[in-house]
DNA sequence: GAATCACCGTCAGACACTAT
DNA sequence: ATAGTGTCTGACGGTGATTC
């Protein structure tokens, strides 16, 4: 158990070591067949996509009323233009690793993403057809079921993709990483949408790079000396932390991005976060697609 | 030198937490 | 309902100080 865990921290130590900037390859679906982001409305998918308030592209933080602008610290090697996308997906359950067998497993219900950046265009949410029932008890949890997201005006995700993939281009800075943030983003979020474009047969940008929040929640210091820290790292808990009150529907996609944009901004302060630090503790997406063989 | 004690670090197992 | 990770606790061994 203690070898696990050392081997564990050194994993950890040497990701965390290494600089991710790796150029754009191949996402499977060329540029010239994404869909442009103007034309998702016209689809009958409940696919959307919604403007915030701009921001100027120099400041990385939110553009959500009442929060002030995030700015991390400049270095003189990078400058502070890469995307910066929150996300969080509802799923059937629990990841599970289906090798070879796309058919079992649980699968994404709901995708929502904001840009930190705002400005028009910035945030991307729409329901996804999983093509398999969703359980009961997950109606209390967010309120999806099956009657809700398996039927034909819900777009599969292989539907979804060349949408996403269009999004995430129309963020995008050339020769910039994007960095996707998410609440567990290591263990559930991430290896869910590695296994979506695995199903698809497509692979994540290697540009793509993973920040998982609660792997910085746990490096914040503790308001009390007494204070159970294992009990302050969920995002309900640190939203109550940093006095942040939820908005919209319970446990639902965008709801959870909101809230984790808010969170990310006043932990990113808390850890004096850089651009560069930020960096640091990003996986590349390769990782979580070499997981699932 | 031998025996005893306290302190510290390591280890294994159990449990809790987290995501949906 | 799953799986990975962190924390806590008790057991154990090593080391140094103290006493006889």
């Amino acid at each position: 158990m203690a070898l696990l865990f050392r081997f564990s921290q050194l994993r950890n130590s040497i990701w965390s070591s290494c600089p991710a900037r790796l150029r754009m390859q191949h996402t499977g679906l060329s540029p010239g067949t994404l869909l442009d982001p103007k034309s998702y409305e016209k689809r009958l998918f409940s696919t959307r996509v919604q403007e915030t308030a701009s921001l100027h592209r120099t400041d990385l933080g939110p553009c959500i009323s009442g929060i002030q602008p995030l700015k991390f610290q400049q270095t003189s090697e990078h400058e502070q233009s890469a995307p910066l996308l929150i996300f969080d997906i509802e799923t059937t359950g629990f990841f599970q690793k289906t090798t070879g067998n796309f058919q079992k497993g649980n699968r994404i219900t709901e995708f929502a993403v904001r840009d930190l950046c705002g400005g028009k265009n910035s945030t991307f949410e729409t329901l996804i057809n999983p093509e398999r029932d969703v359980p009961g008890y997950l109606k209390k949890v967010n309120n999806i079921n099956t009657d809700l997201v398996c039927k034909p005006d819900v777009p599969r995700f292989s539907d979804v993709l060349p949408l996403l993939l269009a999004f995430v281009q129309s963020r995008q800075t050339p020769g910039k990483p994007v960095i996707w943030v998410a609440h567990k983003a290591n263990t559930f979020d991430a290896p869910f949408l590695a296994q979506e474009f695995n199903r698809c047969s497509a692979q994540m940008p290697e540009d793509w790079l993973f920040v998982d929040s609660h792997c910085l929640a746990r490096k914040l210091p503790m308001l009390e000396p007494s204070e159970d820290k294992k009990h302050l790292l969920n995002l309900e808990s640190l939203s109550k932390r940093y006095g942040i009150s939820a908005e919209g529907s319970a446990h639902r996609a965008m709801k959870d991005v909101t809230t984790l944009c808010h969170v990310f901004q006043k932990m990113s302060f808390d850890l004096k976060l850089t651009y560069e630090g930020l960096i640091n503790e990003a996986t590349k997406a390769s990782y979580f697609s070499k997981l699932l063989k």
